[in-house]
DNA sequence: GTTCAAGTGACCTCCGTTTA
DNA sequence: TAAACGGAGGTCACTTGAAC
């Protein structure tokens, strides 16, 4: 069981996130999963790698219908659970093979939840579509209309073609100094004309309740931020780190992680910036480690 | 040349909504 | 309340391309 769990947990971790969005959340699905099989019934299982994927979908698919009432709910925008991955880590292995970007799960988030399993499945984990019509229990040619309209309707396959190139290091780096520097024409040189910025502060603090749109809006909102900042009496620490496979920021304050800030770069601009400040969904990253 | 998996257009069915 | 309508989702059949 243990040989079972460390092999296939990665992956099955890697599903249930990108199906919910939400670290915790996967976490305990795929726990769940491990605590439910037993030994005799795994060891009759012929191929066990799909009788894992196909309960950890279902698990998802469930608990997905329930989850989307609370989203309905939701305060302000609602962000995925930030991945902060790091070197040598299987679930980093996993994770920087596929994609996993803030604009991936955003687009992911409109699928209902067969279509999303269909397209993770398809998409990112490349599995043929007599596996995955056992996973989702609908028929091969049902599976291939699914992937043929998800598609179709979105743009979602180029956010899994390609890993973060290094040029959108430099590009956060310079973002940073710029910030830092309160360099306002490297700002707006930086940013994309219609960038978007996503603040996920899940009504439990401060955060902007509707996305801020324009290069304008977003170079005073971030501006703003920084000088309250500056004027606090411990002022927040600032580190580049790999959120969800990109180039990311995360903002550190004396006893707790305050900020997980992404990007998504788009010909050579920012274009849309991420930032998730709800306390709940930052409970996972460990102030420790950084 | 054959086989097979994948992708897609055309068509059908079902179900929720609208309208008389 | 029942008929009409539209959209979502499913099946069938065909084309395409890769592997042998």
């Amino acid at each position: 069981m243990e040989d079972l769990y460390s092999g296939y947990q990665p992956l099955l971790f890697s599903i249930a996130y990108r199906m919910l969005g939400s670290v915790s959340d996967a976490e305990d699905i795929v726990h769940d999963v491990y605590l439910q099989i037993s030994e005799k019934t795994i060891e009759q299982v012929e191929n066990k790698k799909a009788y894992l994927c196909k309960m950890v979908t279902n698990r998802c698919i469930d608990f997905f219908k329930s989850a989307r009432y609370k989203r309905e709910v939701y305060i302000g925008p609602w962000l995925p659970e930030p991945l902060i991955l790091k070197d040598h880590d299987p679930i980093s292995e996993v994770m920087n093979q596929e994609a996993i970007s803030f604009a991936f799960l955003l687009l992911l988030e409109k699928l209902n939840p067969i279509e999303r399993a269909v397209f993770v499945l398809r998409q990112v984990l490349r599995y043929d579509y007599k596996k995955i019509s056992q996973i989702v229990d609908r028929s091969e040619p049902n599976c291939r209309k699914i992937f043929s309209r998800v598609n179709n309707q979105f743009p979602l396959k180029e956010e899994t073609e390609g890993k973060p190139e290094p040029k959108n290091k430099e590009m956060i780096q310079a973002f940073v100094s710029a910030l830092y520097q309160g360099n306002i024409q490297k700002l707006e040189e930086l940013l994309g004309k219609e960038v978007t910025l996503y603040s996920d502060g899940g009504g439990n603090v401060y955060a902007a309740l509707k996305p801020i749109i324009s290069k304008d809006l977003v170079t005073r909102f971030i501006l703003n931020i920084m000088k309250q900042n500056h004027h606090a009496d411990e002022p927040a620490v600032v580190k580049m780190v790999n959120v969800n496979g990109e180039c990311g920021l995360l903002v550190k304050g004396m006893d707790n992680i305050l900020t997980v800030i992404s990007f998504h770069v788009k010909n050579d601009q920012i274009a849309d910036i991420y930032i998730v400040r709800n306390p709940e969904k930052l409970k996972h990253v460990s102030l420790e480690s950084y």
